[in-house]
DNA sequence: GTTATTGCAAACAATTTGCACCCAC
DNA sequence: GTGGGTGCAAATTGTTTGCAATAAC
Protein backbone atom coordinates (compact mmCIF):
# COMPACT_ATOMS: atom_id res chain seq x y z
CA UNK A 1 0.00 0.00 0.00
CA UNK A 2 1.56 3.52 -1.49
CA UNK A 3 0.50 6.34 0.98
CA UNK A 4 1.88 8.71 -1.88
CA UNK A 5 -0.78 11.46 -2.91
CA UNK A 6 -2.60 13.24 -0.20
CA UNK A 7 -3.65 11.28 2.98
CA UNK A 8 -6.70 13.21 5.12
CA UNK A 9 -6.41 14.56 7.83
CA UNK A 10 -2.48 15.20 8.28
CA UNK A 11 -1.35 18.77 7.56
CA UNK A 12 1.07 20.31 5.02
CA UNK A 13 4.17 19.10 7.49
CA UNK A 14 3.04 15.93 7.81
CA UNK A 15 2.39 15.36 4.23
CA UNK A 16 5.46 17.10 2.97
CA UNK A 17 7.73 15.24 5.88
CA UNK A 18 5.53 11.69 5.11
CA UNK A 19 6.45 12.27 1.08
CA UNK A 20 10.20 12.63 1.56
CA UNK A 21 10.62 9.87 4.13
CA UNK A 22 8.72 7.83 1.06
CA UNK A 23 11.54 9.17 -1.31
CA UNK A 24 14.22 8.24 0.59
CA UNK A 25 14.72 5.35 1.00
CA UNK A 26 17.00 5.19 4.50
CA UNK A 27 16.19 6.55 7.92
CA UNK A 28 17.07 9.76 8.73
CA UNK A 29 16.89 11.81 11.65
CA UNK A 30 14.89 14.56 12.08
CA UNK A 31 17.62 17.04 12.75
CA UNK A 32 18.79 15.76 9.90
CA UNK A 33 14.48 16.31 8.05
CA UNK A 34 15.02 19.50 9.30
CA UNK A 35 17.99 20.40 7.28
CA UNK A 36 16.44 18.56 4.08
CA UNK A 37 13.49 21.11 4.21
CA UNK A 38 14.95 24.47 5.30
CA UNK A 39 17.60 23.74 1.91
CA UNK A 40 14.19 22.90 -0.30
CA UNK A 41 13.14 26.12 1.28
CA UNK A 42 10.40 25.44 3.44
CA UNK A 43 9.83 27.68 6.75
CA UNK A 44 10.07 25.52 9.32
CA UNK A 45 10.57 24.56 13.14
CA UNK A 46 12.23 21.94 14.42
CA UNK A 47 9.50 21.17 16.70
CA UNK A 48 7.17 20.87 14.07
CA UNK A 49 9.11 18.11 12.73
CA UNK A 50 8.97 16.45 15.78
CA UNK A 51 5.59 16.99 16.54
CA UNK A 52 4.52 15.58 12.79
CA UNK A 53 7.12 12.40 13.17
CA UNK A 54 4.91 11.66 16.51
CA UNK A 55 1.74 11.87 15.02
CA UNK A 56 2.77 9.70 11.43
CA UNK A 57 3.73 7.24 14.16
CA UNK A 58 0.79 6.98 15.81
CA UNK A 59 -0.68 6.80 12.40
CA UNK A 60 0.90 3.91 11.58
CA UNK A 61 3.37 6.05 8.54
CA UNK A 62 6.35 6.27 9.83
CA UNK A 63 8.56 3.94 12.65
CA UNK A 64 11.20 4.94 14.21
CA UNK A 65 14.29 3.27 15.83
CA UNK A 66 17.70 4.71 17.90
CA UNK A 67 21.31 4.71 16.93
CA UNK A 68 24.01 3.04 18.59
CA UNK A 69 24.91 6.82 19.56
CA UNK A 70 21.15 7.00 21.17
CA UNK A 71 19.63 9.59 18.22
CA UNK A 72 16.28 8.73 16.85
CA UNK A 73 16.12 7.46 13.05
CA UNK A 74 12.74 7.77 10.90
CA UNK A 75 11.59 5.71 8.02
CA UNK A 76 8.47 5.19 6.08
CA UNK A 77 7.37 1.93 7.21
CA UNK A 78 6.97 1.05 3.52
CA UNK A 79 10.49 0.34 3.27
CA UNK A 80 10.34 -2.28 5.47
CA UNK A 81 13.97 -2.96 5.30
CA UNK A 82 15.85 -4.34 8.08
CA UNK A 83 19.84 -4.16 9.01
CA UNK A 84 22.42 -5.51 10.45
CA UNK A 85 24.15 -3.11 12.40
CA UNK A 86 27.88 -2.45 14.12
CA UNK A 87 27.99 -2.03 17.97
CA UNK A 88 30.82 -0.49 17.56
CA UNK A 89 31.16 1.66 14.78
CA UNK A 90 27.14 1.94 13.65
CA UNK A 91 27.91 0.94 10.58
CA UNK A 92 24.65 -1.16 9.02
CA UNK A 93 24.02 -2.90 5.85
CA UNK A 94 20.90 -3.98 5.07
CA UNK A 95 19.57 -7.63 4.86
CA UNK A 96 17.35 -8.99 1.76
CA UNK A 97 14.73 -11.28 3.24
CA UNK A 98 12.31 -11.21 6.14
CA UNK A 99 10.74 -14.15 7.76
CA UNK A 100 8.61 -12.51 9.75
CA UNK A 101 5.57 -11.59 7.68
CA UNK A 102 4.28 -14.38 7.83
CA UNK A 103 4.32 -14.47 11.89
CA UNK A 104 3.16 -11.25 11.46
CA UNK A 105 0.11 -12.67 9.67
CA UNK A 106 -0.83 -14.80 12.31
CA UNK A 107 -0.52 -12.41 14.89
CA UNK A 108 -2.84 -10.31 13.27
CA UNK A 109 -5.45 -12.79 13.23
CA UNK A 110 -4.83 -14.29 17.08
CA UNK A 111 -4.20 -10.83 18.92
CA UNK A 112 -6.51 -8.42 19.89
CA UNK A 113 -3.94 -5.51 18.35
CA UNK A 114 -4.24 -3.76 15.40
CA UNK A 115 -0.87 -4.82 13.83
CA UNK A 116 1.01 -1.84 11.82
CA UNK A 117 4.37 -2.77 11.30
CA UNK A 118 7.53 -4.79 13.00
CA UNK A 119 11.36 -3.75 13.10
CA UNK A 120 13.77 -6.20 12.90
CA UNK A 121 17.62 -5.53 13.38
CA UNK A 122 20.38 -7.76 13.67
CA UNK A 123 23.31 -6.44 16.07
CA UNK A 124 27.35 -7.32 16.16
CA UNK A 125 30.57 -6.59 14.95
CA UNK A 126 31.38 -5.49 11.56
CA UNK A 127 35.20 -7.43 10.19
CA UNK A 128 36.58 -4.39 11.13
CA UNK A 129 35.34 -3.23 14.91
CA UNK A 130 36.38 -7.19 15.38
CA UNK A 131 39.61 -7.15 14.88
CA UNK A 132 39.71 -3.50 16.39
CA UNK A 133 38.18 -5.02 19.86
CA UNK B 1 24.67 -20.00 26.47
CA UNK B 2 24.52 -18.39 30.44
CA UNK B 3 26.80 -15.39 31.49
CA UNK B 4 25.91 -16.34 34.98
CA UNK B 5 29.47 -16.54 36.79
CA UNK B 6 32.91 -14.33 36.58
CA UNK B 7 33.33 -13.26 33.24
CA UNK B 8 36.48 -11.56 32.43
CA UNK B 9 37.26 -8.51 31.79
CA UNK B 10 34.07 -6.99 33.45
CA UNK B 11 34.03 -4.53 36.42
CA UNK B 12 32.62 -5.61 39.64
CA UNK B 13 29.66 -2.87 38.47
CA UNK B 14 29.43 -4.53 35.00
CA UNK B 15 29.25 -7.82 36.84
CA UNK B 16 26.39 -6.76 39.12
CA UNK B 17 24.63 -4.92 36.61
CA UNK B 18 24.94 -7.82 34.41
CA UNK B 19 23.59 -10.40 37.20
CA UNK B 20 20.38 -7.99 37.96
CA UNK B 21 19.68 -8.20 34.12
CA UNK B 22 19.92 -12.00 34.00
CA UNK B 23 17.98 -12.16 36.88
CA UNK B 24 14.92 -9.75 35.77
CA UNK B 25 13.23 -11.23 32.97
CA UNK B 26 12.07 -7.80 31.73
CA UNK B 27 13.39 -4.98 30.00
CA UNK B 28 14.61 -2.09 32.33
CA UNK B 29 15.90 2.14 32.17
CA UNK B 30 19.23 2.83 33.66
CA UNK B 31 17.59 5.30 35.96
CA UNK B 32 15.43 2.16 37.54
CA UNK B 33 18.50 0.05 37.55
CA UNK B 34 20.49 2.73 39.59
CA UNK B 35 17.48 2.45 42.40
CA UNK B 36 17.20 -0.82 42.67
CA UNK B 37 20.88 -1.13 42.64
CA UNK B 38 21.45 1.81 45.64
CA UNK B 39 18.16 -0.29 47.48
CA UNK B 40 20.28 -3.37 47.94
CA UNK B 41 22.91 -0.91 49.52
CA UNK B 42 25.14 -0.44 46.39
CA UNK B 43 27.25 2.34 46.72
CA UNK B 44 27.11 3.44 42.18
CA UNK B 45 26.72 6.25 40.50
CA UNK B 46 24.37 6.64 37.95
CA UNK B 47 27.16 7.60 35.29
CA UNK B 48 28.54 4.21 35.94
CA UNK B 49 25.90 2.53 35.19
CA UNK B 50 25.72 4.41 31.75
CA UNK B 51 29.37 3.41 31.17
CA UNK B 52 28.39 -0.02 32.25
CA UNK B 53 25.92 -0.62 30.31
CA UNK B 54 27.43 0.39 27.29
CA UNK B 55 30.58 -1.63 27.84
CA UNK B 56 27.92 -4.50 28.21
CA UNK B 57 26.25 -3.41 24.85
CA UNK B 58 29.47 -3.51 22.93
CA UNK B 59 30.44 -7.24 24.46
CA UNK B 60 27.06 -8.12 23.97
CA UNK B 61 25.83 -9.38 26.78
CA UNK B 62 23.00 -6.65 26.59
CA UNK B 63 20.57 -5.31 24.64
CA UNK B 64 18.74 -1.80 24.54
CA UNK B 65 15.65 -0.70 22.99
CA UNK B 66 13.49 2.76 23.22
CA UNK B 67 10.20 3.19 24.72
CA UNK B 68 7.41 5.02 23.21
CA UNK B 69 8.22 8.13 25.09
CA UNK B 70 11.92 7.89 24.19
CA UNK B 71 13.63 6.21 27.61
CA UNK B 72 16.16 3.51 27.04
CA UNK B 73 15.26 -0.29 28.28
CA UNK B 74 18.38 -2.65 28.94
CA UNK B 75 18.03 -6.02 28.81
CA UNK B 76 20.15 -9.57 29.02
CA UNK B 77 20.67 -10.86 25.54
CA UNK B 78 19.74 -14.18 27.04
CA UNK B 79 16.29 -13.10 27.40
CA UNK B 80 15.78 -12.98 23.80
CA UNK B 81 12.33 -12.41 24.23
CA UNK B 82 9.46 -9.84 21.38
CA UNK B 83 6.90 -7.96 22.14
CA UNK B 84 3.95 -6.49 20.43
CA UNK B 85 4.01 -2.82 21.38
CA UNK B 86 1.15 -0.39 21.29
CA UNK B 87 1.66 3.21 19.48
CA UNK B 88 -0.82 5.28 22.02
CA UNK B 89 -0.29 3.93 25.21
CA UNK B 90 3.43 1.64 25.47
CA UNK B 91 1.53 -1.18 26.49
CA UNK B 92 3.56 -4.22 25.78
CA UNK B 93 2.58 -7.99 25.70
CA UNK B 94 5.28 -10.57 24.80
CA UNK B 95 5.22 -12.86 21.74
CA UNK B 96 6.16 -16.34 21.93
CA UNK B 97 7.81 -17.40 18.49
CA UNK B 98 10.59 -16.09 16.95
CA UNK B 99 10.75 -16.96 13.12
CA UNK B 100 13.96 -14.87 13.23
CA UNK B 101 16.84 -17.92 14.32
CA UNK B 102 17.16 -19.54 11.37
CA UNK B 103 17.70 -16.18 9.58
CA UNK B 104 20.15 -15.22 11.97
CA UNK B 105 22.57 -18.52 11.51
CA UNK B 106 22.20 -17.77 7.97
CA UNK B 107 23.24 -14.60 8.49
CA UNK B 108 26.28 -15.25 10.47
CA UNK B 109 27.85 -17.86 7.90
CA UNK B 110 27.38 -15.61 5.07
CA UNK B 111 28.39 -12.11 6.30
CA UNK B 112 31.30 -10.70 7.49
CA UNK B 113 29.92 -9.31 10.61
CA UNK B 114 30.11 -11.43 13.67
CA UNK B 115 26.06 -11.59 14.89
CA UNK B 116 25.69 -11.18 18.52
CA UNK B 117 21.75 -10.80 19.06
CA UNK B 118 18.57 -9.68 17.31
CA UNK B 119 15.57 -7.42 18.14
CA UNK B 120 12.08 -7.79 16.76
CA UNK B 121 9.16 -5.95 17.66
CA UNK B 122 5.65 -5.15 16.15
CA UNK B 123 4.08 -2.13 16.49
CA UNK B 124 0.31 -1.03 16.66
CA UNK B 125 -2.56 -0.51 18.61
CA UNK B 126 -3.92 -2.16 21.67
CA UNK B 127 -7.78 -2.99 21.83
CA UNK B 128 -8.45 -0.10 24.19
CA UNK B 129 -6.21 2.79 22.26
CA UNK B 130 -7.58 2.13 19.21
CA UNK B 131 -10.91 2.49 20.19
CA UNK B 132 -9.79 5.48 21.60
CA UNK B 133 -7.97 7.19 18.30
C1' DG C 1 -14.19 34.71 12.84
C1' DT C 2 -12.89 30.62 15.01
C1' DT C 3 -9.86 26.91 15.55
C1' DA C 4 -5.91 24.22 14.81
C1' DT C 5 -1.10 24.59 13.32
C1' DT C 6 3.31 26.67 13.46
C1' DG C 7 7.99 28.92 14.55
C1' DC C 8 10.78 30.37 17.93
C1' DA C 9 13.00 30.29 22.27
C1' DA C 10 13.11 28.49 26.64
C1' DA C 11 12.70 24.29 29.37
C1' DC C 12 13.42 19.52 30.16
C1' DA C 13 15.45 15.04 30.94
C1' DA C 14 18.22 11.35 29.68
C1' DT C 15 22.81 10.68 29.04
C1' DT C 16 27.78 11.97 28.90
C1' DT C 17 31.96 14.10 30.53
C1' DG C 18 35.59 16.13 33.71
C1' DC C 19 37.94 15.28 37.47
C1' DA C 20 39.42 14.14 42.06
C1' DC C 21 39.25 10.07 44.76
C1' DC C 22 39.57 5.25 45.55
C1' DC C 23 40.43 0.55 44.99
C1' DA C 24 42.74 -3.53 42.92
C1' DC C 25 46.74 -5.45 41.68
C1' DG D 1 52.81 2.98 43.72
C1' DT D 2 50.37 2.87 39.35
C1' DG D 3 46.45 2.21 36.57
C1' DG D 4 41.98 1.78 35.69
C1' DG D 5 37.35 2.19 37.86
C1' DT D 6 34.13 5.22 40.30
C1' DG D 7 31.03 8.92 42.39
C1' DC D 8 29.61 13.30 42.02
C1' DA D 9 28.34 17.47 39.80
C1' DA D 10 28.42 20.04 35.75
C1' DA D 11 27.81 20.02 30.80
C1' DT D 12 25.71 18.40 26.76
C1' DT D 13 22.15 17.31 23.50
C1' DG D 14 18.06 15.36 21.54
C1' DT D 15 13.47 16.33 22.33
C1' DT D 16 9.34 18.77 24.33
C1' DT D 17 6.63 22.72 25.84
C1' DG D 18 4.69 27.61 26.19
C1' DC D 19 2.99 30.99 23.66
C1' DA D 20 2.23 34.59 20.34
C1' DA D 21 1.81 34.69 15.35
C1' DT D 22 -0.04 32.47 11.38
C1' DA D 23 -2.67 29.60 8.35
C1' DA D 24 -6.83 26.78 7.42
C1' DC D 25 -11.64 26.46 6.89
Amino acid sequence: MSSIGVITGLTRHQQSILRLLEKLNFPISAQNLYVQLRLSNQRVGLATIYRALEVLKLRGFVQSHTTVNGESLYASVQQHQHYVTCLHCGKSIPVDSCPVCELEAELKQSLSFKIYYHTLEFFGLCELCELRC
